[in-house]
DNA sequence: TATTGTTATACTCTATAACTATA
DNA sequence: TATAGTTATAGAGTATAACAATA
């Protein structure tokens, strides 16, 4: 037969699909969706990004982003601009009122994080964050 | 600011995102989706079963999980019939072609399953399966 | 010509609610 | 009334390809 019980891509998507789905509930409140709190964070962690960036640091299709921060614009909570030196590239920047919404997001996101790491030592979850990274990083070629 | 590179739902969401990206590249050829394929698995693994338990195997929602269902039964994936006993429920069971798309494409996932292991100790594995566990049941009541 | 990003299309997924059939 | 499953609808995501603008 086939175990999936043990199957790790099944683990990960199971686990992936479940804290999706709840913090899809409780963000409901700052009228904003996963993908858009996606764009929020990546751009409250690093800063100002262009469209491809943003795209592989949110696991989001470039298509499907492009419309996502057209919507965020037009929301009010990011700014898009062209590059000065590559009149190609696109910097999608925080608005004040994207700060705002980030940064009571923020404390939500961290509960969550809390939550999921519930009964795991600090070692544990070093090493369990490792390890995520290490199955991404074995993906890199493909 | 936000350490989004050691924020747990980002590395998890990450991880899952490319590792679906990729495989549906590969199962293409077998014209299965990822989605068909997690229904392939579960009745695979476990046997017929109701739609209720298949959209938790499947972490697919219950709606979607019906019309996929609908479209795997006039593929000739799967067969779908009424309980004796209890005529609300419905049995979903793997086809003969149904358990033979299984069968090619199941080599395919343990591939997987090894290329995003490679470098892991055998209980390294384990014990990393044994985390994801821990993180779907620490969101169990909510 | 190659790169960056956007738009078009068709299909699928999600979320909510309403609905049917059975218990 | 409650449960199991389906269907309707609107909004959003995905994949592919085509496209414009810039380099």
């Amino acid at each position: 037969m086939f175990d999936l019980a043990n199957y790790l891509p099944y683990l990960i998507n199971r686990a992936g699909v479940r804290v999706a789905a709840k913090f899809t509930q409780d963000v409901k409140s700052e009228n904003v969706s996963v993908q858009e709190w996606r764009v929020l964070a990546a751009l409250s962690a690093y800063g100002p990004q262009r469209m491809s960036a943003l795209a592989d640091l949110t696991s989001i299709d470039r298509t499907t982003l492009s419309r996502l921060v057209t919507r965020m614009e037009e929301g009010g909570l990011v700014l898009r601009s062209r590059a000065e030196d590559d009149g190609r590239e696109v910097h999608i920047s925080l608005s004040t009122k994207g700060s705002a919404t980030a940064g009571h997001i923020i404390p939500l996101a961290q509960r969550y994080e809390e939550i999921a790491l519930e009964g795991f030592s600090a070692e544990e979850a070093a090493a369990f964050k490792d390890m995520l990274k290490r199955v991404y990083a074995n993906f890199d070629r493909l």
